[in-house]
RNA sequence: GGGUCGUUAGCUCAGCUGGUAGAGCAGUGGACUCUUAAUCCAUAGGCCGAAGGUUCGAAUCCUUCACGACCCA
């Protein structure tokens, strides 16, 4: 009897025997009071604090005046007369023997299955071996698995399982679940900076009638009373930009944001977005404080999940890379040890800084390309888009190997500066070179966590640039931004100079806790649906 | 989108160049009752991801599909 549905009829024929002895399979009167947790978390507190062990005594130590305590939570595993029990705080086990329970305890604990959930009260002891046990007096059933739980050794190790059914992944791997554990510390701290800072947190829609505040194929949705076609929104920014016009001069949001585009190690439909906005500063203050802000989210982590803390390759520590886009080009250039690429011998400053003669060096470095960089290439229809496409093909592969610390031994964070203004159609003009705007993006590991910008607050500047956003939509752009009036009208009644932020907060995660895949990091990334959902 | 790999018992995995489907754990019955993956004896459990094909014979070879992982774009 192990098959799937003989496992589960086992199970039923336990339930069935606990009803007939007139308990209920599913009881909902045992009551946690603050006495009774506290109870729980001072046993496991003493579990893992050897000189509070040391001062337990063994069986025939105990007398009636020894303090009980109870455990409560989820059986994982059985050991001869041992319980394994598994809470939110670790696990303890406990000592279960017939004699000591009265009848009616003893009867419910003779069909305990592995993954019910049950309470014991008793003395705690020290085992001959010198861990802790509660050896139960009482003995309750609290809820029945009707499943059988992966293997208590190797637990559930099929990925596809793991994400599909996180919550057996959650309650048979505690490491999983210190992940997500870890995930809520590192929201709490980014809050924490902001709010220390006086920044309002706030809400916007997340059904927008238009495309706008990132590049990005959104996804649709219609409303249908007001027979209204809505778009999932692709990023929170126009709504917090309408703030600024509002007076709060310092807001931020983190919630979803979605983007119809496909599923990757690095990228999921939906994720979770912080962006922070705040008059009267420019991108090189928003610098500085993103260094503090990922400092100090990265502390908060650290201690209060050491043992998520992996060997880095990179440095948080150290003075953060600030290179331009143009000059982080000129770096790659001047290194050596990197794959040929079309482009050897024809980038110098003087190139980078012409569109003609940009032009013709793409020109001559076509044919030396692949075929899918010819493509990309042909793409690019001016001066900014060049530049761009130069630092995604040539730069971007290699941030890591370019800024390092001193030493050598590990990467730094760098921040890319002024974007080219094509690339960057809400961010503000340099006031220098026009050609280029006052944003940036920054890569810790290589890998693009932030992107900030000086904002763009001139209406007729910003209407000009949805318009060639328009162009570009016609052209085929799926990711074009639309045309926002509206955003346009709030804009013409004023917008404080502000500086915006905005940082993926699930690749954040990932980079502190050192995890490669984002689904590691979200508790329920989408999958595809099974072919056939049981139902019963 | 392209490539590589995977899918066998509830879980973790073996199963060779085709020849009757295997182990450990968990389950069931029993023994034991201070264990640390508890132990011992006994026992049961499979549409070998799906569909086609080759073959006397397919978990194994071929094709298609589904789902997933990784790499590339």
């Amino acid at each position: 009897m192990s098959s799937e549905s003989e496992l589960r009829e086992v199970r039923a024929k336990k339930a069935e025997t606990l009803k007939e002895r007139g308990k209920q399979v599913f009881p909902n009167d045992f009551r946690v009071t603050d006495a009774i947790e506290a109870s729980r978390r001072e046993l496991l507190r003493i579990a893992r604090d050897e000189s509070e062990l040391e001062k337990l005594t063994g069986e025939d130590g105990i007398t009636e005046d020894s303090p009980r305590f109870n455990l409560y939570g989820r059986v994982m595993a059985k050991r001869g007369p041992f319980l394994v029990i598994r809470t939110p705080y670790g696990d303890a086990q406990a000592l279960v023997r017939k004699e000591l329970l009265d009848e009616d305890d003893a009867a419910d604990f003779a069909i305990l299955d592995l993954a019910d959930h049950v309470c014991v009260e008793g003395p705690a002891i020290r085992t001959r071996t010198g861990a802790l046990a509660l050896r139960a007096e009482r003995y309750r059933h609290l809820s029945k698995a009707m499943l059988p739980p992966p293997g208590k050794w190797h637990g559930l190790k099929d990925v596809e399982k793991r994400y599909r059914e996180r919550y057996v992944d959650l309650f048979a791997t505690p490491e999983v679940a210190e992940v997500f554990r870890a995930r809520t510390t590192i929201l709490k701290a980014l809050r924490r900076f902001l709010d220390d800072r006086d920044f309002l947190e706030v809400e916007t829609p997340l059904l927008h009638p238009v495309r706008g505040g990132a590049t990005a194929k959104p996804f649709t949705t219609h409303h249908n009373a007001l027979d209204l076609d809505l778009y999932l929104r692709i990023a929170p920014e126009l709504y917090l930009k309408r703030l600024l016009v509002g007076g709060y001069d310092r807001v931020y949001e983190i919630g979803r944001a979605f983007r119809n585009e496909g599923i990757s190690t690095r990228h999921n439909p939906e994720f979770t977005i912080l962006e922070f906005y705040m008059a009267y500063v420019g991108y090189e203050e928003l610098m500085d404080l993103g260094v503090g802000l990922f400092r100090e989210t990265d502390r908060a982590f650290q201690k209060a999940h050491p043992t998520l803390v992996t060997e880095r390759s990179f440095d948080l520590e150290a003075t953060w890379a600030r290179v331009t886009m143009v000059d982080s080009i000129l770096d790659r250039m001047a290194r050596d040890g990197f794959e040929p690429s079309a482009f050897d011998g024809l980038l110098d400053r003087e190139t980078l800084d012409d569109d003609a003669r940009l032009a013709a060096a793409f020109e001559t470095a076509l044919p030396r390309a692949d075929k899918l960089t010819q493509k990309q290439m042909q793409g690019c229809r001016n001066f900014g888009e060049r530049i761009f496409f130069l630092f995604e093909l040539l730069v971007e592969p290699h941030l890591e190997t370019l800024y390092r610390t001193e030493d050598g031994a590990r990467s730094l964070p760098v921040f890319i500066t002024q974007y080219p203004f094509e690339v960057s159609p809400l961010a503000r003009r340099n006031d220098r070179d026009p050609r280029f705007t006052d944003r940036f993006e920054l890569f810790i590991q290589g890998r693009e966590v932030a992107n900030a910008f000086s904002e763009l607050n001139d209406p007729d500047d910003q209407a000009a640039r949805f318009r060639d956003q328009l162009e570009k939509a016609e052209a085929g752009d799926e990711e074009a931004m639309d045309f926002d009036a509206d955003y346009i009208r709030a804009l013409s009644h004023g917008m404080p100079p502000a500086g915006g932020f905005g940082v993926g907060v699930d690749r954040l995660v990932m980079t502190l806790a050192g995890i490669d895949s984002i689904r590691d990091v979200l508790l329920f990334p989408l999958l595809r649906p099974e072919a056939s959902a049981e139902i019963e």
